[in-house]
DNA sequence: AACGTACTTGACGTTTACGTAAACGTCAAG
DNA sequence: CTTGACGTTTACGTAAACGTCAAGTACGTT
């Protein structure tokens, strides 16, 4: 068990560069070990690699994904910490579900778009036969 | 019909500022007419706006935006042309289905969070009684 | 010993998406 | 006729998220 990496080996596996991954850290977003001076990756700062990723592609901001990331950390704090997280965890999932209808409503316009278009392209058949 | 609005209008509706609008015609995502110097907003102008503010909740880039917006108001070049705005839509839509699926992948996490939230309030409970 | 490869820390540059301030035009109400 | 609300252009500022060198370290190989 406890499988680790290197900076090199999580920019070959996500493709993002070595930079973009100094920079998380420096924004608080991971915290490798070091060995010397090198970083070494444990299997849970991949993971916390793969969400950062993830909220990235849905357009979370970095410091929300901070937040995010402590949510996932958290559970440790009192239980008044707890209680904040879960109410912050629930506007998280209002905004998701909202994000989920926008995807659905541009995907059905996609779908209305390709008819049109194979509406046009057809009749132009019809006209060129 | 014809209804109009002026960026004030357009400004409070979706609530944002009118530097946010006018910076979007800068870029060539709105192309208002005028009045004298002031800027009037059609119907499909506004639709515009919409469809541009759902991109950006999307983490579409604007110019990423602005090639969504082509496709929408395309159905007009040569055959050649359409499908290759089928071909883009169809990559859209991969995106979005991916996106979608990240956010289900988050939902879920949320909600196996938030149990085990549950779960250490409920053992301190037991504890406190 | 020299070379390649992977890693390190700065530090300045760039792109995107606006914010913000200045300075001015226009029109209706008081 | 001034005040206020709304609009205009121009232009510099800024925060976020990295890109892009430069210069050095630390190895294993040849």
């Amino acid at each position: 068990m406890s499988e680790t990496f290197s900076i090199g080996d999580l920019s070959r596996e996500f493709e993002v560069t070595t930079r973009t991954i100094r920079h998380y850290e420096d924004l608080g977003l991971l915290a490798p070990t070091r060995s010397g001076q090198n970083r070494i990756y444990s299997a849970r700062d991949r993971v916390h690699l793969k969400l950062i990723l993830r909220g990235r592609r849905l357009g979370f901001s970095l410091k929300e994904i901070g937040e995010l990331l402590e949510l996932y950390d958290a559970p440790n704090g009192e239980a008044s910490q707890l209680k904040r997280f879960i109410g912050k965890m629930r506007q998280r999932r209002g905004t998701l579900l909202e994000q989920r209808r926008d995807i659905d409503r541009v995907l059905e316009e996609l779908d209305a778009l390709e008819k049109r278009c194979a509406e046009i392209l057809e009749s132009r058949d019809e006209n060129a036969a």
